[in-house]
Order: structure tokens, then C-alpha cells, then sequence
DNA sequence: GTTATTGCAAAATCTTTGCAGGGTG
DNA sequence: CACCCTGCAAAGATTTTGCAATAAC
């Protein structure tokens, strides 16, 4: 387990809220969280529980999953559905502030950066009433590489 | 069928991709777009299937995800998972303007509209060369009815 | 010691696929 | 009349669940 400032952090938040809600603090929500943190990107149930097997701590899948859900709960990591049928995830800590355009024909994920969706979120809270924890964004289009297969396409 | 200038909208548009692609225009691919754009809000493939089941002409479920897939082609639907398992589909055209707010309670989904999020669209196609076709914007939280629940629990 | 959590496998859910028959172009 | 599309059921994929064993408090 390699130290990091984030990682620490993130432990630590983690720990007040299994403390908080009477949750039990064990080897095994530690170390999947661990191991989120150590992902850049997005991951899926799959590959992290693949990742867990081989590395460091064998866990069952049905654990990952419960603590995905707990990790949800705290806001530690996001859940993204691009389109496909497997959830995709991210750590969401101190990075939950940008988003994705996503190719519709290649299914390329790339990330963009926009101030102005933080000012929209606090806008929709006012007006709605809703506590805005978090938000995604996807945009879906073509990617320049799709795009100009396409025009070729077209031009035959 | 009860006629409406949005439903005869959509089938030319559904006629004119099918045509241009080569498909086939079957009566079910009809019974199915008619059917969605009578819907009021968002459905899933099981309620589609059932509606279509008891009101106007059964098809088999494979054909409806056939035909959700030529219709999401097209951009006369939208698909949506807002943390479900399940997908969720919305009829798009002349309506994709518009954003969910979604309670992490109680699942509650509620509609907003907000232009600023049509200029960042623009502003992302033009920096990353992606041609932006459509957006999706969630924003997660509590709605107005579970955030005093919340209050009160603290309270206790 | 109690009882929440884990692991395993089976079940449940949603979606896709293969193939024979039917309908569209 | 060729062959794409449909319907059916079975297979696939992902996620959830039930229960006995284990470990946290």
C-alpha cells in the first residue's frame, strides 16, 4: 500500500463515515479502497475485482459490490453509465469537476474541463430546491477521428 | 393511432432513415415508434413491451430492442441510466432540451431546463473537434422532501 | 459473545443471439 | 423470390441474494 497525501485523506473520510453510520471497519473495504485510489480512471467491477485478486487482498465479488455501494454513499468514487451495460466508476475525490464527451461510434471517452456547469449546478439547486451533491455531464457525438470516416464515407 | 403533427413529424424522419439505410419498413418498427411517442415521460423496454402488448400489436422484446436501436440512431429517443440497472428511454425530438435532477433517496427524477448548458455544448465541439450530437446532464442530491427528512433524523 | 460482514454459489434481471419461418422490397 | 426482419427460447452478462462461516466490536 503506497503512501499519498490523497490516499490518506480519503481513508480517513472513509473511516468517520463507517464510524458515523455503525459500519464495521474492515480489511476488506479498506483495501478495495485502497485500490480505487491507486486506478487512473475509470474502472469497471470486472477489472477491479481482477486487480484485488492478483495484487493485494482476494475479496469476493459480492463485496466489492457492497462497498462500491458504501463508497457511493460517501461520495468517494462516481458511477458512470456510458451507454454500455457495465457500470463504469472513478475516485471522485477532489477530482469530481469535469466531465465527458463520449464517441458514439468508437465509444472513445474523453475528459473536458467547464467552470460554467458548477455555476448551472447552483443556479438548479436555487431554484429547485434539490441539495446538488454532484452532477454528470456526457456529451455524445462523433469524435474528430469517427467524423472524418464518415465524410470519407459520404464522398465515395 | 391518433394523429399528431409531431407524430407524423417523426415518422417521415424514421421513413427517411430507414430508406436511406436500406432498412426495412416493417409495421412493427411503426407500432413501436407510435407507441413511444404516445408515452408521457420516460419508459423502459418492459413497459414499452407490455403497453404494446395490451394496446395496439404485439411485438417479441428482441424486436423492440431492434427498433430502440435504429431509434436511438436516428436521435428520435434518448437513452438514460440514472444509476438503475435498468435503461431508461425518452422520446427526443423537439424535447432535447431539457436536464434530470435525480434524489439519491428516493429516486424521484425531476425535470429542468437551463440554455447555458446548449453554449458549453458549443464551446466543448469547437476545443475538442467532437461533433456534438446531444447531451445528458444529471445532477445528483436530495430533493426538497428528503433533505427536511434528513434535518429531522440530525435533529434527534 | 453478538451480530454485521464475508464468501460462495445460486438466482434474478436485463439484454443479446441463433435459427426457422414470414414479410418486405 | 431473395434475404432482411421477426418471434421464440436459450444463452450471456451483470448484479443481487441466501446462508453458513468468520471476524469486528
Amino acid at each position: 500500500m503506497k503512501y499519498s497525501k490523497e490516499k490518506d485523506s480519503v481513508m480517513r473520510i472513509f473511516t468517520s463515515y463507517l464510524e458515523r453510520k455503525n459500519y464495521r471497519k474492515t480489511r476488506e473495504r479498506f483495501a478495495i479502497l485502497d485500490e480505487i485510489y491507486s486506478i487512473k480512471g475509470h474502472f469497471d467491477v470486472e477489472s477491479l475485482y481482477e486487480m484485488l485478486k492478483t495484487k493485494k487482498y482476494t475479496v469476493s465479488i459480492a463485496t466489492v459490490y457492497n462497498t462500491i455501494e458504501l463508497l457511493l454513499e460517501c461520495n468517494l468514487i462516481k458511477k458512470h453509465q456510458f451507454g454500455e451495460n457495465t457500470s463504469r466508476y472513478e475516485k471522485s475525490f477532489e477530482c469530481n469537476n469535469h466531465d465527458h464527451l463520449i464517441c458514439t461510434n468508437c465509444g472513445v471517452v474523453v475528459e473536458f474541463w467547464n467552470p460554467v456547469v458548477k455555476e448551472i449546478q447552483e443556479t438548479t439547486s436555487a431554484s429547485t430546491g434539490f441539495d446538488v451533491v454532484y452532477h454528470v455531464l456526457y456529451f455524445y457525438g462523433l469524435c474528430p477521428k469517427c467524423k472524418s470516416k464518415k465524410t470519407d464515407e459520404t464522398k465515395r
